[in-house]
DNA sequence: GATGAATGAGTCTTCATTCAT
DNA sequence: AATGAATGAAGACTCATTCAT
C-alpha cells in the first residue's frame, strides 16, 4: 500500500497526503474513497499490527534441546518479528500524541504480550513456587518491556548495540527471573 | 517557565508559541528574543533533563539492611524520579520525531543509566565471574531498559499497574539477574 | 421523490448527491440519468411549486355568509396552502442565490398572486372607485407581499406568532385596504 | 471595509477568502487575525445593521401638515434605509441558511420594527378603539413585515415595482389599516 | 529589550460530476 | 439504463516567524 510506504520512509508528520496520492498514482478524491483521512490511513495500517507482531512472534518453534534454548530462540523470534515491523512501529509511536487510539495500539500490544506470558508463569508458578513470591502479571509486563525496550532502542531509537548479544543477554535474565536452567555449569 | 508549563498541559503538538506567549503575559517578539524557535524553547528544557533525572535517580540513599533492600531503594528512587518528570519526559518523547536532538536527549538519557549500571555489573563480575558470561554492558543497557520501560508504560502511556508491585517485581529480577541475594529463604 | 425529502431535511446546502442518492437507493450515475445537477433536481422540485400553491390557494371555498367571511377564510387557505409547503419554500429561499432560475420562481410566485388580486380590485374600483386612487397593481403586490411576509416569517424562519391572530389580522387589514366591509358595528 | 465591499459585489457564496484579502491588499493570515473565519467577518459586518437601519427609519422627519403626510414620510424614510443596505441585506439573507446567527439577526430585525410600532398602536388604540379589536402586536409584524417585503421584492429580489408608487400604497393601507384619515375627500 | 501586527507557505478535505463497464 | 470508482479543482484555515517601531 502507498500509504504505508510513505508513512515508513517519511515518518507520520513528513507524510502529506499529497505524497501519498502522488505514490499511489491516484487523486486526492480517491483517497478520501478509501479513507476518511489521513490518520484513519493509518488506523487502517496499523489494524492488524497487533495481531500481526503477536503472530509472528508467538509462531511454534521447532524443538530445543533445552528449555533455556527453547527460551531463547522465543526471544529471537520476537525480536525479529520486531525488527520487521519496525518502520510501522516507528510511525505508529509518533503517532501516539496524535489520537488516543494509536495510544491504545501500543498498550494492546503490550498487553497481548503480557497476558500470553502471564499465563504461562502462573502455570510455572503451580509446579514451581517462586521463592519471592514474584507476581506472574506484573512480571509478564516487565519482562515483556525488557524485551519490548531493547527492540525499540535498536530497531526504532537506532541504539547501536548487538542484536544478538541483546537476544543472549535478554534470555539470560528472563531464564534467571523465571527460574530456567541456563546450563551454564553450576547452576540447579 | 511558562513554555514547560503549556508543554506539560497541552503536549508538544498542541503547544503553540501563542499559548507560551500568553502564559508568560509577554509578546510573541520577546518570545524569539530568548529563543530560536519553539523547539529551541524545549531544548533548553530539556537540557538539563539528563542529568537531572540521573542525578535525581543517583542520590546516596541511606545504608540499607541488606543489598537487596539497597537495590529495591535505588529502584524505588529512580521510579520517583521518572513519575516526577514524567510530564517533561512524555513531550520529549513526541518530540523526537521533530529533531534529531531530542532522539539524542532519549539516547543519553539510556546511555547515562547504563554506562553507570555496566561500571556497577563488571565491578561486581570481578569479584563473582558471572555463570553464564552476561555482557556488562548489554545487561546495563536492558536491565536500564526494563525499568524505564515500566515506568514509561505507567507514567506517560498511561498502564495501569501498580507502583510498589512493578518496584517490587523489578528488584527481584534484577537481583536474579546480577546475582543479589533477594533474602528468600532457600536462596544461596 | 427522495431529493425532495432530503432537501427538506437537510436544506439546500447541506443536500449532497450522495445523500439524495443514499435514500433513493440508486447510484451517482442513476441520478445524472435522470437530472443534469443537483440544481437540476430543485428544478425539478421546484417546477410546479408555483401552480401547486396558486391552486391551493385559490381552492373555490364554500359560500360565506359575508365578504369579509370569505376574504377572511381565502386568507386561511393560503396560509395553509404555504404551511403544507413552507419546506420546500425554505429550500427555494436558500437557493435563490445559487441560480437565476431560482430567483425567477420566487417573483413568478409573487406575480401569480399579484396578478390574481389585481384583476379582482381593478373590477371592484370599476364599481367602487378608491378613494385614493390606490394603483390596483402596487396594492396587489403589497398586500400579497404582507400575506406571503407573515407566511415566511411564521414558517419558515420560525418566528413565534400565533396563526390564527395573523389570519385574522392579516384579515382585517385586507378589508381595510380594499373597503370590504367587516362586520363590525360603527363600518359602513 | 473590503469585506463589505466583496461580500456586496459577489454575493455571500461566491465570496472567497482569498477575493477580500486581495482587495484589501492582505495576506491571508492577516484576515484571520481581525477574523475567526469568513462567517465571522459578515457577523462583524451584520453586527451593527439592526440598530444602523432601524436608526436610520426613525430618524426624526421634520413636521408635516397631516398625520398621513407624516406616515408616508416615515415609510419613505424606511424605505430608502432599506434600499442604502439593500446590497448588505441580500447577504444576510443568503447566509440565513449557513448560521443560525444570521437568520437570529433577521428576526431581530422585525422584531425591532414591530416593537415599535406595536407601541404606537397600543398608544393609539387608548384613544381610539380599534372597530374590529386588531391585536396590535400581531399588527405590528403583518404591517412591518409588508414594508419590509415591498422593500425586499423590490431592492433585493428586484421586483419592477414603482418606489414611489409602492410608498404611496403602502401608505394608504397602513392609513387605513390604522385609522389615519388620507385626506381624500369623504372619509371619515 | 520589548512589542504585536503582518506574513504566506503549507495541507487537509469536500463533493459534484464523469465515464468505462 | 444502471453502476460506482475515480476525479481534481477549489478553498478555508493554521501558526511559526519576522521586523519596523
Amino acid at each position: 500500500m502507498a500509504a504505508r510506504q510513505v508513512f515508513e520512509a517519511q515518518g507520520y508528520f513528513d507524510t502529506k497526503v499529497a505524497d501519498i496520492v502522488r505514490v499511489a498514482d491516484a487523486s486526492h478524491g480517491t483517497f478520501y474513497t478509501y479513507f476518511d483521512s489521513k490518520d484513519d490511513a493509518l488506523k487502517a495500517l496499523v489494524a492488524e499490527l497487533v495481531d500481526d507482531l503477536y503472530a509472528a512472534s508467538v509462531k511454534p518453534i521447532g524443538a530445543r534441546q533445552t528449555p533455556f534454548l527453547t527460551l531463547q530462540a522465543t526471544i529471537r523470534q520476537f525480536m525479529h518479528a520486531y525488527r520487521d515491523r519496525a518502520a510501522l512501529l516507528r510511525i505508529l509511536e509518533q503517532a501516539t500524541s496524535v489520537s488516543e487510539d494509536f495510544l491504545a495500539v501500543r498498550l494492546e500490544i503490550r498487553d497481548r504480550f503480557a497476558k500470553n506470558l502471564a499465563a504461562v508463569l502462573r502455570a510455572r508458578q503451580a509446579r514451581h513456587p517462586d521463592p519471592d513470591g514474584l507476581d506472574p502479571k506484573v512480571a509478564a509486563y516487565v519482562l515483556g518491556g525488557m524485551a519490548e525496550d531493547f527492540a525499540r532502542g535498536r530497531y526504532v531509537l537506532g541504539q547501536r548495540l548487538s542484536e544478538e548479544k541483546g537476544i543472549a543477554t535478554l534470555s539470560v535474565i528472563w531464564a534467571r527471573a523465571i527460574g530456567v536452567n541456563t546450563g551454564a555449569s553450576g547452576n540447579s
